[in-house]
RNA sequence: CACUGAUUCAUUAACGUA
């Protein structure tokens, strides 16, 4: 049971769901399945995959489930965009305790739902740090850097996420200096605190700074890498991202992801296609950068035929095709994708209305945005 | 000395950005 949780616990961190799935059969074939920790650990693994309704049959079928089952399953949930299913199951789990709260906390901030946020916060019967730092990333996560600011000022206690929060929000503010003030006064600064400085760099395209802390860090991990593998492709230097890649310990799918833009960035296609060949896994976001990377060089067929093949696309998938078709006055085409597809985000919307305007089809555009449920 | 599960922070893909 121990290796299986281990292993199932891997998995989920990789977002790797074959060899989640190949580990369930394995799990199923020892009849431990409805184990209390070992199904607790699939939900899990299955949820972080997206894979909702694999999570929601184990979870049905488990005979007895305690409050960190619930809890995953509320983080299962909550993850797949579930919202509604996370608020009834935390309403009909028999126990609650302040990782629970802390869940469905983090259920309302991930669906950006920053009232919701502070109206459940209040409502807590307890709070820890985590609350907290939920809190503060809700309130960066809307752009509100002052706000984060004060309730990190205010919180009785903080600790290194709670930092590495604040970091971050003024990062994505594009906030350089703010970033690397909190940064410096931060007392142990850790790994995360350390890429999150990296990507702020990468943000104001502050390339030299950005390798001075590379090679300052402590440590590093595969994300730092891949991060600074992104800082090299963003800044149009590609040879020094591809010795990066070479040079790190160890790769994951991202890593991979960032050199396929690489060479995309880089005119080189089919290169870039030959990685995506070559790499030992593909998930959506390898898929989907192919597809953009044919639509970009007018090479539609191509471009739907790699989408056809994709296992699982998602609603940004779905946009790079359709925006595929609408930047090349296919608009037709385009409009047949955009109705056929599951789910329509702004972007979708956006790239619609781009396609209609650029062929001067300026009613078809104003129509379109006049329909659209939300603008930004 | 160390061996099982839950909640918060960093990296990769889609539209636009004079």
């Amino acid at each position: 049971k121990i290796t299986f949780v281990s292993v199932l616990n891997a998995c989920a961190d990789d977002v790797n769901l074959s060899e989640g799935i190949q580990m369930h059969e394995r799990v199923k074939r020892s009849g431990v399945e409805l184990d209390v920790i070992v199904g607790s650990s699939l939900i899990h693994m299955y949820g972080k995959c997206g894979r909702i309704e694999h999570a929601q049959e184990i979870f049905d079928k488990m005979h007895s489930k305690d409050v960190i089952c619930w809890t995953t399953m509320i983080t299962a949930c909550s993850s797949c965009k579930s919202l509604e299913r996370a608020r009834l199951l935390f309403d009909k789990m028999p126990q609650r305790n302040v990782v629970s709260w802390n869940a469905m906390l983090a259920a309302y901030a991930q669906q950006g739902l920053l009232k919701e946020v502070l109206k459940f916060f209040e409502k807590m019967p307890e709070r820890d740090i985590v609350s907290w730092n939920v809190i503060v990333a809700a309130y960066t996560q809307h752009g509100l850097i002052v706000e984060a600011h004060k309730v990190f000022n205010k919180m009785p206690k903080r600790d290194v996420v709670s930092w590495n929060a604040v970091i971050s929000g003024y990062a994505q503010q594009g906030k350089l200096d703010e970033a690397l003030a909190v940064f410096q006064q931060m007392p142990c600064p850790n790994v995360v605190s350390w890429t999150t400085m990296l990507a702020a760099c990468a943000q104001q395209g502050q390339v030299d700074m950005a390798v001075k802390l590379f090679h300052q860090m402590p440590d590093r991990n595969v994300v730092s890498w891949n991060t600074m593998i992104s800082i090299y492709v963003k800044a149009g230097q590609f040879k020094e991202a591809l010795d990066l890649f070479q040079q790190m310990p160890e790769r994951d799918v991202v890593s991979w992801n960032a050199m396929i833009a690489a060479y995309v960035q880089n005119g080189q296609l089919k290169e870039a296609l030959q990685l995506f060949k070559q790499m030992p896994r593909r998930d959506v976001v390898s898929w989907t950068a192919m597809v953009a990377a044919y639509a970009e060089h007018g090479e539609l067929e191509e471009a739907f035929h790699l989408f056809s093949q994709m296992p699982n696309p998602n609603v940004v998938s779905w946009t790079a095709l359709v925006a595929a078709y609408a930047q090349n006055g296919q608009l037709i085409r385009a409009m047949q994708l955009f109705q056929q597809m599951p789910r329509r985000n702004v972007v979708s919307w956006n790239a619609m209305i781009t396609g209609y305007a650029q062929q001067g089809q300026l009613k078809q555009a104003y129509k379109l945005f006049q329909e659209m449920p939300q603008r930004n």
